[in-house]
DNA sequence: CGTATGGTTGAACCATGTCAACTATAGTGG
DNA sequence: CCACTATAGTTGACATGGTTCAACCATACG
């Protein structure tokens, strides 16, 4: 990597994570700034508020948002151990959360992408479990959790929301157990590009042409291969004619074969 | 297994899942039965009710539980599609969850023991995304879901509960994914026994000696391994003096040299 | 142009899977 | 009580998918 995950252009980190009581802070004088966002305006909006709100109530949810947090390129949204304060929402760029081992061995346990939400893994503990390290330029809106549970209490949309959040990150995390538990590296590739494709379709982005986000190592590092191996099953499907890869620009010129399970990528591959 | 998975001696499943509009069966006069559970008397009601409850709404949530609920060996308290109704918490026993895959490649995503909640990965989509099938004859408590989101509305703890179980759940996953994607076979034994001891131990049972649940083929699956490689690993961990193991009892004779990563189990194993 | 980084590819190796034989134990029926 | 069967577990020999190590290529950047 390029750069290295401690440097960081500008620390956003949450200063509370480190300083009990600190000064006004850059971090929060940003908050002020930016307080109220025009979510009314973004595109995303669908996914980052609760359903089913009264218009006003609506309106609450969207004055607690903090917009446009801007995390560089290998710098931290937040880091294992930091307090957690807030929820956030990808809003440009995408960021990996990574699980960290004792002696520095690493599991990435997600990508994220605009719309998606980070930091529901530490609603338990008030620290975060994981890193969040943004993949390219990125920006992100903050949710303050405590004011969330307290709008919760008396809004039953906002209350059913982060449950849903929290509900939906449990049936993602099965399925990824089923892939790093039973699936061969071959299924494991055309499950991780069906995905990425299927979440691109989602945001009106193209399913069949799209530049991954992250490198070999990355994807490799998520699904329990190395990047040798990721690169190897890249090019068989390559030369199987079911994608074009030109480095991260992919291409899916055959879906029906890259439905792992079939045999078809088997069959076709070299 | 003796007991096909098929096969329940009572088939608890709940009947709406098939059928629309049920006679009175088997199931609603059970539960007729024993709606008001004398949780008061559980030794696991410290991990089953909400904290920070005052007295009456306890009262309120405790009249919830639906009691003693028997599922035979190998018999299923859910299966995947099943419509969700419930959470469950294991009273006695042990009930496994399993990811189930097309083409009947399984993998187990956790063993629950007494006082562990089930069936939160269907919050979502009112369906279980995953068979739940008991390990030997256990009896479960069931816990309406409506009702306690109903309850969650004017009662901040109860509303904090779910939650409160879920991103526990997510914790549990994200660091079995770190098993399953970064951790030797030696690891995730030595990491699989020091797991149960500690849950054991929660449970007021010894955590040097206890009778595993689970067949060698369970644990492999759940590792991500066969069974040959968990049988090898015990015997290993046998020899090295780090454990007693017959059949299925263990006693763990030297618990710092069960510690993965330190590398004690290689240095002393064959 | 030289250097750094990311990606590809080949060859050798090895951790784990696969297959098979064997033991232990429990249940079952004669 | 003894075969007989079925299931769970252990162990060995061998096969292999994926890792490791290393060389090489492509691109970006100073």
């Amino acid at each position: 990597m390029s750069i290295s995950q401690h440097q960081t252009v500008v620390d956003f980190r949450p200063a509370t994570a480190r300083i009990s009581a600190p000064p006004p802070s850059p971090r929060q004088r940003w908050e002020a700034r930016t307080q109220g966002a025009a979510c009314a305006l973004c595109h995303l909006n669908t996914q980052c508020l609760p359903e089913g709100m009264a218009a006003p109530e609506r309106a609450d949810f969207m004055r607690l948002i903090a917009r446009h947090r801007k995390i560089a390129t290998g710098a931290a949204l937040f880091r294992e151990g930091d307090v957690f304060e807030n929820l956030y929402f990808v809003k440009t760029g995408s960021i990996k959360t990574v699980m960290l081992m004792d002696d520095g061995r690493e599991q990435i346990t997600g990508f994220h992408l605009p719309g998606d939400m980070l930091g529901l893994d530490a609603i338990n503990g008030c620290v975060h479990t994981c890193d969040a390290i943004a993949l390219d330029d990125a920006r992100v809106c903050a949710l303050p959790f405590a004011q969330v549970s307290r709008m919760g209490r008396d809004c039953a949309p906002v209350q059913g929301y982060v449950q849903h959040k929290l509900a939906r990150e449990v049936v993602r995390e099965q399925q990824l157990m089923l892939l790093l538990g039973r699936m061969t590296a071959e299924e494991r590739v055309a499950a991780f590009l069906r995905d990425l494709a299927n979440r691109f379709a989602e945001r009106g982005q193209s399913p069949n042409e799209f530049t991954l986000p992250m490198a070999r190592e990355e994807i490799g590092n998520y699904l329990g291969l190395t990047l040798e191996t990721v690169s190897r099953y890249f090019s068989r499907l390559k030369h199987a004619g079911v994608l074009n890869v030109d480095n991260r620009h992919i291409r899916i010129r055959d879906a029906r074969r890259l439905v792992s399970g079939s045999g078809a990528m088997t069959a076709a591959g070299a």
